[in-house]
DNA sequence: AAAACTTAAAGTAAAAAATACTATAAGTAA
DNA sequence: TTACTTATAGTATTTTTTACTTTAAGTTTT
């Protein structure tokens, strides 16, 4: 940090170090895809303010830290995950949204597979838990804003881009993707139609393996392509799966 | 602000009060089309740090002022206009975008009608002029890539929502719409199917008008229809202008 | 073992939309 | 009047989407 800031001056000719007095915060809205439901995973604040109340992960950023490596560092400490799908989606920055000085957050929702780990209670967490997004409690600061944002950011882009498959296990069957689409954007799509179409792009390989320990004829399991993915959309394919409601 | 922010730590006890050091600014991503290009507004700076570099405008925020106002303001200095279209679109933060301190920088584009207007050098600007954005100077700090992004940020929701309307005069020809998608787009349309499709949307109203001192047939004016727009889209209706490159 | 049941998966006809054109109209300029 | 340019309408073909029907492959029940 340079002491030479006293230098630059704003277009209202106010010195800079008067207006270094913001805290930066990061907020994460971290999806997750469990029995048909999709969840956000919020925590209980062991800290003032908003103490005992839900909240979504986040932290204060560091002078010397970047953005996201602040983000991967919170969903690190809560997940115990790395490499996790995240991506930044709107900065929130109010004059009264935090009480205890003036904090600008920059908010990234994040997409894990399935719930298969364990999430750590941390110092400002005294516990932690999976909500659906159709049963969210009261949540500190803006943070049902943030939360609701997150929420439209991923529906539109599960439609036109390839992230709903972060959300599955590597190994899915077309109806299971189906259904978190279903689930996600809250309508039903035609089963053969949908079928067609996410078979048409050739973005998924079929296994030689099957469904087990189903009670019915066990489905097809595919995985997602990701290297056909990347070389396809470098033609100018695009991902894309609108169908209407049926 | 609060006198208790010592009450309140990070994640790793930090009291709060040392990390309340950040600056917070907003630049503006200005387009305006003319003459078949699309341009940017960009400024000269006149104050260190790349005093005489070429920049966006944007400046710090206060800190008791919201991000919408801080922008807002930055455009209204600059343009004299008033209530022009404007949206956040991401937020630069890395640790030395800035040699004056930490500066996390929120981004906003905005897109005015024409260029009849006279934009105003400012306390921090010595000049400001339009650049196509196929022939851009050098920026300083990071704006290229704040630039470049926005490009390409506009480049998708013109496709997606009738954002480029707000880029034209408020009477305007089919053809002269056409150009303003394939210059931003950088690839050109079936001028028979382009109306076909715009005009299919309901969304322009034709008026009793048509094009004047052309030099030959002279085009019917058109303007967009926003409250029918807004009524569409509450109904599922979703803009969409997608036509192959022909 | 057969029948009933459930979901997977393939197929198909009709409708709608996108594409690639052609033709005509309406103006200006020579 | 003719040549020229752009606007605008129209149309046939192809492609995609939609709304279904049919068949397949397993499990459970009788």
């Amino acid at each position: 940090m340079s002491e030479s800031n006293k230098y630059f001056i704003s277009e209202n000719n106010v010195p800079f170090k008067q207006e270094f007095q913001f805290g930066l915060s990061v907020d994460c809205v971290v999806f997750g895809y469990q029995e048909g439901q999709v969840r956000v995973l919020l925590i209980e604040r062991n800290a003032d303010p908003y103490k005992g109340s839900w909240a979504l992960p986040g932290d204060l950023v560091s002078l010397n830290e970047d953005l996201e490596h602040a983000a991967n560092s919170v969903l690190n400490k809560l997940t115990g995950l790395k490499d996790i799908f995240m991506e930044q989606f709107h900065t929130f920055g109010s004059v009264n949204r935090h009480p205890a000085g003036r904090v600008a957050t920059v908010a990234y929702y994040s997409l894990v597979k399935s719930s298969n780990y364990h999430p750590v209670a941390s110092a400002w967490a005294s516990s932690i838990q999976w909500f659906d997004i159709r049963e969210l409690p009261d949540l500190a600061f803006d943070h049902k804003v943030i939360l609701e944002k997150g929420i439209r950011t991923l529906q539109r882009s599960i439609q036109y881009r390839p992230v709903g498959f972060e959300l599955l296990p590597l190994k899915f069957t077309l109806s299971e993707l189906q259904a978190l689409y279903e689930a996600l954007l809250g309508f039903k799509f035609d089963k053969p139609n949908f079928r067609k179409k996410i078979l048409g792009m050739n973005l998924l390989t079929p296994l030689d393996e099957v469904q087990e320990n189903v009670w019915h004829r066990p489905a097809k399991l595919y995985k997602f392509d990701e290297g056909r993915y990347r070389s396809l959309r470098d033609v100018g394919f695009t991902f894309d799966i609108t169908l209407k409601s049926s």
